[in-house]
DNA sequence: CCGTGTGTACTAGTCAATGTGGTACACATG
DNA sequence: CATGTGTACCACATTGACTAGTACACACGG
């Protein structure tokens, strides 16, 4: 599957479910056009309640991710559209300055920081799953997927 | 003063203190051992609880990034060590993945987003000079080394 | 020793976000 | 109409953030 739930995490579940959904997308692991699980299938095969799953899918409604259509599914934008660009722009920028100072209480140089940002281009453009981090992030650490 | 405080903002006020502090800190407006106001004196200046100020300095205390003397003050730390550095490295890299997922679906391209992170940086180096960061890579973390 | 300024600890309570469980409704298709 | 889909409620429990108030512990200078 193309995603996975930690019930442990602080994260909320709808949220993860929406990262999910877009790591998805960007990993071209969905496609546009193609289908979502139903609300409740979803909802089931996480063992989650099927309110959270819409929750979830109600917010990449919004982000334009995904199209819903009443009575037959939900599918994978085809045509996606950018809502509200600029604030999330400048909410990309302000984490990017969070993580910088971040980095620097953790005594990684500007030079390190940025081949690590290159590394995870790397692991997004080639559809690894991102979850397995080897520990030694400062030369390209690639480490193998999952089975599908 | 080096610290502003959005109480609209959904991320905590306490976390919003930490981040100020971190940020300050990284930014050479405060500069080791300076002191920090008293807990309730900030409390004040801020309108929050002294609770809430508390909590944060507990926060910054634990990343070792304050000293602290009871009866006498805060101040930030002269040596300051890495705690959980390497769960803090495999954290950061975690987000920095969100960013680059967050930013395809902004359709922003990898060279405008390495773009992004130097300018980042220079917001935060801007104006000081930025000597002496050590060479320290991935493999040297420093040991717990105390006192004032 | 005492007063003052400091950090710390504890209890009680409010509020909002998250998630569950259940029920009911709206729409599309065959 | 039956079925599978998304949607909209509701009541409830849990958790984290925050407020409010009180009390204690320690350092320092009279």
């Amino acid at each position: 599957m193309w995603l996975r739930i930690e019930a442990r995490s602080s994260i909320p579940v709808y949220q993860q479910v929406v990262d999910g959904v877009k790591s998805a997308v960007a990993k071209r692991l969905l496609q546009p056009g193609d289908r979502l699980p139903a609300v409740r299938d979803l909802a089931t095969e996480l063992t989650v309640n099927h309110n959270t799953v819409q929750k979830a899918y109600q917010e990449l409604e919004r982000e334009h991710v995904i199209e819903v259509v009443r009575g037959k599914g939900t599918y994978i934008s085809r045509n996606p559209s950018i809502p509200n660009e600029r604030e999330r722009r400048e909410a990309l920028y302000k984490e990017m300055v969070r993580w910088v100072i971040e980095a620097h209480h953790l005594r990684i140089r500007d030079d390190e920081l940025l081949k690590l940002l290159r590394t995870a281009m790397q692991d997004i453009h080639q559809g690894g799953d991102e979850g397995a981090m080897n520990g030694d992030h400062c030369r390209g650490s690639r480490e193998l997927d999952e089975d599908v």
